[in-house]
DNA sequence: GTCTTCACGGCTAGGAGACC
DNA sequence: GGTCTCCTAGCCGTGAAGAC
C-alpha cells in the first residue's frame, strides 16, 4: 500500500492487519474479546494501532456482520418537530430513551411525513420499532412491517403486534362523569383533537369524524359523549372543535371561539391539558372564574398541568410509563402481549375549589 | 492457550454475455 | 454499437472451527 493510498482510504481491519503482520481477527480480538489472545500480544496491538490512528472496527461493518445495529426506531406519523414541543410525546420519548440507554441502545426518529416522496430506505437500520399513534395511512409504517423486526405499538392496535394503550374512552367518561356531576345546569363544550381531516381549527359536523379505530381523540370524544347522554344530556356538534394540532396558538383560537358563544359554555372538556391550559388562559383574559363559573377538564396530567392557576383537573394517562413500557418490551423480546395501563382521573382546581 | 482460516451477512460496482 | 440482464467479486468485521 502506497502512502498516497494510506492518505486516502480509511484504515480497516484489514489493512491494519497486514501493516502488523497479524490476521484480521486476532485484531478484532485485541479490541472486543481479550480473553481469546494474550495480554501481551493485546497491548502491542492496540499500542500500533493507536500510533497508526486505527481506534477500532467499523460499526457499519460490524452490524452488517452481526445483523444487529443497536439502534431502535421511534416510528412518527407527523413531522418530527412536533415531538419536540408537544409535551405529552416529550414524556413518551423521556421514557423509551431512559430505558433504551440501560440497556446500551441508541434512538432513531423516524418520521412518516416524507416518506411517501423520499424512499431512503431507512427503516432497515433499527433493530426493531416503536410505532406511536395511528399509522394506517403512513408509507412508511408499511415498509417497517415488510422488514418482519420486532415491532411494539403504543396508543392504537393492529396485527399481531404488542401493543400498549389506555382505555381512552372509560377515561374521558370518567372524567367528564365527575365534572358533570359538579355542574347545577350544564352548558357543555368539547375541545378536540384531530378529529376529523382538516388542518384548520373549526367546528364538526358528525359525518366527518374519524372512525374510532383511527383516532385516540374519536375515542375520547365518544367517552365524552357517553357521561353526557347518561346524564340526560345533548350536545350539539356546533359546540364541538376540531383542533388539527396540539399547540397553545391552535388551542387558543378554540378556546376563543368557544368562550364566546351565546349562550356562554359552563363546562368545557378538553382532549389535552395544553388545549385546557388555552381555555384557562381565555378565561382569565374574559374575567369568567374557574371554577365558579366554568369547569374546565383536560387529559394527559403534563407536567403544567399542576402549575396552572387554578392547576387542572385532568387524566392522568402516564406517558413516561408508556415509553419505558414500550422500550422494556421491545428490548425484552416481549413481543405479543396487549397491555391496556390504567389512566387516573386527577381532581385539582377547574371542577370544584380543592383545598 | 493462542492464533489463523474461512464462511457469512446485504449491498453495489463492474464485467460478461445476450439481444435488438 | 447500444442497451439490458445476470453474475461475480469486493466491501468489512464477526464468530465458529481448526491448526499449532
Amino acid at each position: 500500500m502506497s502512502s498516497s493510498d494510506q492518505k486516502s482510504k480509511p484504515l480497516t481491519l484489514k489493512s491494519v492487519s497486514k501493516i502488523l503482520g497479524v490476521s484480521t481477527a486476532t485484531i478484532s480480538n485485541a479490541f472486543n474479546r481479550p480473553d481469546q489472545l494474550s495480554a501481551k500480544l493485546r497491548d502491542k496491538i492496540l499500542k500500533q494501532c493507536a500510533e497508526l490512528g486505527y481506534h477500532g472496527p467499523n460499526l457499519t461493518a460490524r452490524s452488517l456482520r452481526k445483523g444487529e445495529s443497536g439502534v431502535i426506531g421511534v416510528l412518527l406519523s407527523d413531522p418530527l418537530a412536533y415531538y419536540f414541543t408537544d409535551p405529552v410525546a416529550n414524556q413518551f420519548l423521556t421514557g423509551i430513551a431512559e430505558v433504551l440507554e440501560q440497556n446500551h441502545k441508541q434512538l432513531l426518529m423516524l418520521s412518516g411525513a416524507e416518506a411517501e416522496k423520499h424512499n431512503s430506505g431507512i427503516e432497515a437500520l433499527p433493530d426493531g420499532f416503536i410505532v406511536y399513534g395511528s399509522q394506517e395511512k403512513n408509507p412508511l409504517f408499511a415498509r417497517v412491517m415488510r422488514t418482519n423486526k420486532p415491532i411494539v405499538t403504543v396508543d392504537f392496535d393492529t396485527g399481531d403486534y404488542a401493543s400498549i394503550n389506555i382505555d381512552n374512552q372509560q377515561a374521558a367518561e370518567s372524567a367528564a362523569q365527575y365534572a358533570l356531576a359538579q355542574c347545577q345546569k350544564p352548558d357543555i363544550a368539547i375541545l378536540g383533537l384531530r378529529l376529523i381531516q382538516s388542518d384548520r381549527v373549526c367546528r364538526i359536523t358528525e359525518d366527518e369524524l374519524y372512525d374510532e379505530g383511527e383516532s385516540v381523540s374519536r375515542r375520547r370524544l365518544t367517552g365524552y359523549m357517553q357521561a353526557i347522554d347518561k346524564k340526560g344530556l345533548k350536545i350539539a356538534s356546533d359546540k364541538i372543535w376540531h383542533i388539527p394540532h396540539n399547540t397553545h396558538n391552535n388551542a387558543l383560537q378554540a378556546a376563543r371561539e368557544a368562550l364566546s358563544i351565546h349562550p356562554l359554555p359552563n363546562c368545557i372538556f378538553c382532549m389535552s391539558d395544553v388545549i385546557a391550559g388555552a381555555v384557562l388562559t381565555v378565561a382569565r383574559e374574559k374575567n369568567i372564574p374557574v371554577p365558579n363559573d366554568l369547569k374546565v377538564v383536560g387529559f394527559d396530567d403534563i407536567p403544567e398541568a399542576s402549575r396552572t392557576n387554578p392547576p387542572l383537573t385532568t387524566v392522568c394517562q402516564k406517558s413516561i410509563e408508556k415509553g419505558r413500557l414500550a422500550a422494556s418490551k421491545l428490548v425484552k423480546g416481549e413481543l405479543k402481549q396487549k397491555t391496556i395501563l390504567t389512566t387516573e382521573l386527577i381532581k385539582r382546581g377547574t371542577v370544584e375549589n380543592i383545598a
